[in-house]
DNA sequence: GTGGTCTAGACCACA
DNA sequence: GTGGTCTAGACCACC
């Protein structure tokens, strides 16, 4: 018998990093629905049950499903608990979305081309990305 | 005659923003850098000039020149001041930098597919921001 | 011939709601009633049927109509289940009741206010709900 | 010599109440501007001089000032702390605040309705709560 | 069982 | 000085 959720998403956590534990948590999230590892109507697993498993305190669990759910790519309900409200196909970005997105890629991508990364190349390695998600969406 | 510091570069900070001041400016003299705007060898201004320029604390200027100055976009004599160091045409990039930056992009890049923007808009948009860097680059 | 509780009110839910679905229901009841769907007498489905066609659990709808009791909107008995007990016409408001009330509408005019709509037109759409209600009266 | 923050706003918190006391501080800074106690450029207390004042923990104040900052009513700022940022004359409503707050003021006004409170009533009592704000407008 | 709230105290980042 | 993060443990509401 299956476990609930069952558990397609490695979630690793670098608890030394600079970046915030939750926002790494958001992110990884984010990342294996975008990767279609979990799809709209998946269950996440439980703040208690994943803070256990993650060796972290639930409080923390706590914030980054109420910051998925702030940007609507969960959902919360009280008797089943998160479950993902938001993947590839669910629909266009919100409005203001776009905007801010693109200047964050701006920045991201004049470090690249700073440290002498090709524009080619730049361009190379986000089609690597993209596809390794098209890829995903198929399984 | 010129400022020493030809300021065709405008850094616009938003202090109310949740992105650190040091990290706008670090982000700025990027940006300006993968433009075109500012080239190997020109030089920045004191932080104790741009400081009171932008109606900040100096000691966050210093912060930004010294991150700048640990990732190797700039150069800092004390005879000479900051000065850039590298562009998009210094040279390939430093080992590992590219490992990392693609995990940066492949976070961002979720990030827009989970809120509904298709692919092919995605690479548009990276187009994009790489066509305005060349573009930038000629003038 | 027509079941006894003639459904002439759509109850919908969300399941997902921060709302607790016990006070949705009791929300949905009271506008029913305001509407006019539901005049004084009119019969209420019992707990377990209404639980079954919701689907939800019956201890919630328990709740909901425990609740409505209390504040005089129902009377229940063991014999002919819950009865709509007041509606527009059965009266003045308890003692009490309009001070606690009035407290809750100035906290939420002030969240419209702040956010920008203008007081002409918070009072058109008080306006407006209010109309809706009389119309639903008459049929 | 004044303290940065008049306190012209008095901040009533019933520990024994429902409302979580986090709610309970958001609707009363809400209150505040619409009444015009605060415009837009106020400042607002530290989170853990507020706490200290209102003898509550200071993550409940912080837990509050997130939400304010959400709904873009304050900013925050870390050298400053918190500044109101929207008042009534901030420019419109975002899209779908409208929509979602005439539900709400649905739910408000047919429990005013169904307690006996007469159309004419209501009516006569939201005038009542606009005129108020508009009159600690003009102070 | 689930999530949500509040308290308490520690530590860090920013300016 | 400011806010932000993380931990810990308690209690409550909902289903």
């Amino acid at each position: 018998m299956y476990s609930r959720y069952a558990v397609r998403v490695h979630l690793t956590l670098d608890l030394d990093s600079e970046v915030p534990i939750y926002l790494q948590l958001r992110d990884q999230v984010v990342e294996a629905i975008a990767d279609g590892g979990l799809a709209e109507g998946s269950p996440l697993p439980s703040t208690r049950q994943l803070a256990a498993d993650l060796g972290i305190n639930f409080h923390t669990v706590n914030k980054a499903y109420d910051l998925l759910r702030q940007q609507s790519v969960i959902r919360i309900n009280r008797k089943s608990g998160a479950v993902v409200r938001r993947d590839a196909g669910s629909g266009p970005p919100e409005p203001g979305f776009v905007e801010d997105w693109e200047q964050r890629l701006r920045t991201l991508l004049a470090e690249a081309v700073v440290h002498g990364v090709a524009p080619a190349g730049v361009r190379e390695r986000c089609d690597g990305v993209l596809a390794s998600f098209r890829a995903g969406d198929r399984v």
